[in-house]
DNA sequence: TTCATAATTGACGTTTACGTAAACGTCAAC
DNA sequence: GTTGACGTTTACGTAAACGTCAATTATGAA
């Protein structure tokens, strides 16, 4: 009983479909074992359950399914000689770069954002201010509205989903 | 001479291809102005390469042309009423929620990607410290290797690109 | 035993984001 | 007066990432 999944125990917990899952192992990122009758069914390890957990995030990062394949298979290839160790070092050094420049990218659009809160608290006080004539509500706190979400996306969204069912969180 | 730009200024500026940008066009994210004979040809504004600039940003943040449409269509609207900057406010606040989350993703990938550098050092300093035969070379810093770049990406890449020209930060 | 539930393997459909010609207009340079 | 360089529209092509059946098979509950 060394933990292990089944197919719809991953669809649940991150939020996908069996198809999906299925699809990333033809992609080669999941490696499930058989059980069952003819080997039919398959098993999750808790590798493959990082693996999927790992390239979820990278999706949600904006990299394609390939690309996060790739890294993944970086981070858990042999590193035994000095020079593997050397090139994976370079390869470090070229993802830390790439986040951090997207890191960057976010914090501007983060600080847009604050930007935008205080004009538009501001000119709501002004024009709460303004109109005291009757009711005298104090008128504050965010509705629960839509987020904003349009439709399906490929990456990086809101928690709530198309499909509509639970959220796993990294 | 209000700064406007031809097609291809934009294109070499933010290394897109005309193709891309007429695309955009589509999308109702850009709505240049139109001039020469017959207005065959497109005139850009500050505020269309500021929306390209928006879109471009998005995209490298994992969004979709719709998705980073109908965001910059949020930020330019019309936030007269108070109901309007009510929702917008609403808005923003699950916008920025969005955007700490997907921050903590880039954290976290961060750090692991520091822990690994850790580790590769340390293993990398053991190994030349055991390997101390022959050649005393220092044996440090990083190769300029191919930055792991597998092939074409639909979002958040490195620099250098598979069309391989120029590089436009936000 | 029968019926629902869960899984599996094809195989085709769909959406997104452009690429890639094809075919033509235009203006400057040679 | 034709050759480029740049621009245009129309239209079909494509890769990625699944969705959506359809046709089985297996298992467990009633």
């Amino acid at each position: 009983m060394s933990t292990t999944f089944s197919i719809s125990d991953l669809a649940k917990e991150f939020d996908l479909t069996t198809r999906a899952i299925r699809f990333y192992e033809d992609l080669g990122l999941l490696q499930p074992e058989r059980t069952g009758p003819g080997g039919r069914n398959r098993v999750y390890s808790g590798r493959d359950r990082t693996r999927l957990k790992l390239t979820l995030r990278a999706k949600r990062l904006g990299l394609s399914l390939t690309e996060a394949k790739d890294i993944i298979e970086m981070y858990d290839s042999p590193r035994d000689t000095g020079a593997q160790l050397q090139k994976f070092l370079d390869v470090l050094a070229a993802h830390r770069k790439q986040v951090e420049e997207q890191m960057a990218d976010l914090q501007a659009n983060l600080d847009e954002i604050k930007v935008h809160q205080r004009e538009a608290k501001a000119l709501l006080a002004k024009s709460e201010a303004h109109a005291d004539k009757a009711s005298g509500k104090p008128a504050s706190k965010a509705s629960n509205k839509a987020p904003v979400k349009p439709a399906h996306k490929p990456a990086a969204k809101v928690p709530g989903k198309t499909t509509g069912k639970k959220t796993a969180q990294a």
